[in-house]
DNA sequence: CGTTGCGTTGAATAAGGTCAAATAGAGTGG
DNA sequence: CCACTCTATTTGACCTTATTCAACGCAACG
């Protein structure tokens, strides 16, 4: 038995765009869950991803508070997750691109405890949470990989706790700039000419500052020509120069 | 053969402060990685921990950089966690009390990506995380709790995130003595009477802010007797009071 | 071609940082 | 027990940075 049979003769929803691809033939594989894997460790886990979805710009892949029973990998588009205080304010955590995981945030308590909104047309795959444990238990090296990414989740988000606690807006800016630029990179797109697909105000969140100063700053990077800003296009002028801004001038 | 005998005969080396006790009758079972699993659950973990480890204060348990190996179960004391980012300037991340898990920072790279500081005497279990890795895929509770306290660690950090990018020096001081006195409820001690075990420095890294400020706030929370302070020493007055702080008066 | 949303810019203001000095404890050695 | 140190903390005066408020420009869209 093939392994599409074995898909298809499986009950579950299916939607149009689904089938075609599994991770063994992912070009993300070694961006994604499977990174790492040997050949045959990718097709046990092959039949994780029970389906997948579209999210098109501006929608809600998950809100804090929905049921959470699955994780999902980026597949195409952009994404940003946001934590919502108790008393309203909102803040945004993250922006995520392809071959990453979204909705870790909900193995703790069984409830999302961030939203994510498509910033452009996108696509995940749905990896049901269960399977995932399941697989995990029988699969080892699936299993480290998962721990990997949620300590590399974590690890991440130490990296902001550290750009918010003690960068200025320009260091921050700088960072943020650069880190982009690298994800972007290593999904080979060019490391230095690239379009924003969020907002000022977006960008500000993330970073812990005002929408005015978030431009204020792109302003003053462009007059020392260290970028071009034009709207949402970007195109770094001056790498050293960025990443000396990042605080190393410090020393 | 019973337990003890079991562990004794095991090959490993011996400390003074180990044996003694299992995760079956450790007092810390419920708050700590055996929450939440069955009695028979908690006796197939019991021989995770290989040893204990005491760290007096100022003591360092592990160091950015230093090979990944463990991770740590808090039994007793008081830890700081720290990032240091390139340009040398550090940054609290977190403080960790009675049976809460250290050293998940490690897991990605093989290579701790913070610092882990006693702020006083402590003690730790150590669980070698390959062994972790090949119970938790026969335990299913284990599994299962273990990517519950990754997640809670993931979402702990987004809550430090929202505090870092969206509240006021206030603000941040009130939501820091609330989860304070919460997680020492939670332990069994005073919600309202407790002694601090940072300095003022490290709650304003913690904070992303100057330690002349915290005292500042501090003081301006005393003259409005919210709360009494007396050098490291606190004594929370007004619980609501503090809670409309944290921002909903914002609302 | 007006509307709408996003982005930029300027001026005034507030929040927190910096620098400096005074004070308070905790620990040490006489 | 007391004087002495050392470090942590508090407080004040001043300064820097980012926020706030407001106006304006630009591009996309009906």
């Amino acid at each position: 038995m093939t392994r599409e049979t074995a898909m298809t003769t499986a009950a579950r929803v299916v939607t149009l765009h689904e089938l075609k691809s599994t991770c063994s033939d992912c070009s993300l594989r070694e961006l994604c869950l499977p990174m790492g894997l040997t050949e045959e460790e990718v097709e046990q886990i092959d039949h994780l991803v029970a389906t997948r979805r579209r999210v098109r710009g501006a929608e809600t892949l998950y809100r804090a508070g929905d049921a959470f029973g699955s994780i999902y990998a980026v597949r195409s588009g952009f994404f940003k997750s946001t934590v919502l205080s108790e008393d309203g304010r909102d803040q945004v955590t993250g922006f995520h691109m392809a071959g990453e995981i979204l909705g870790m945030d909900g193995i703790g308590t069984e409830k999302h405890a961030c939203s994510i909104v498509a910033l452009e047309d996108s696509e995940v795959c749905i990896i049901p949470f269960p399977r995932l444990e399941e697989v995990s238990a029988k699969v080892r090296g699936l299993q480290r990989q998962f721990h990997r990414l949620m300590s590399r989740e974590i690890v991440r988000d130490h990296g902001v706790m550290l750009l918010l606690g003690s960068m200025r807006a320009e260091e921050r800016v700088a960072a943020f700039l650069l880190n982009l630029s690298q994800r972007f990179t290593a999904r080979g797109y060019s490391p230095s000419d690239f379009n924003l697909r969020m907002t000022r105000e977006e960008i500000g969140s993330y970073l812990g500052m005002k929408l005015e100063t978030v431009s204020r700053v792109f302003s003053r990077f462009q007059e020392e020509h260290l970028v071009e800003v034009r709207q949402k296009h970007i195109r770094i002028l001056d790498v050293p120069g960025l990443s000396r801004m990042t605080g190393k001038e410090a020393c």
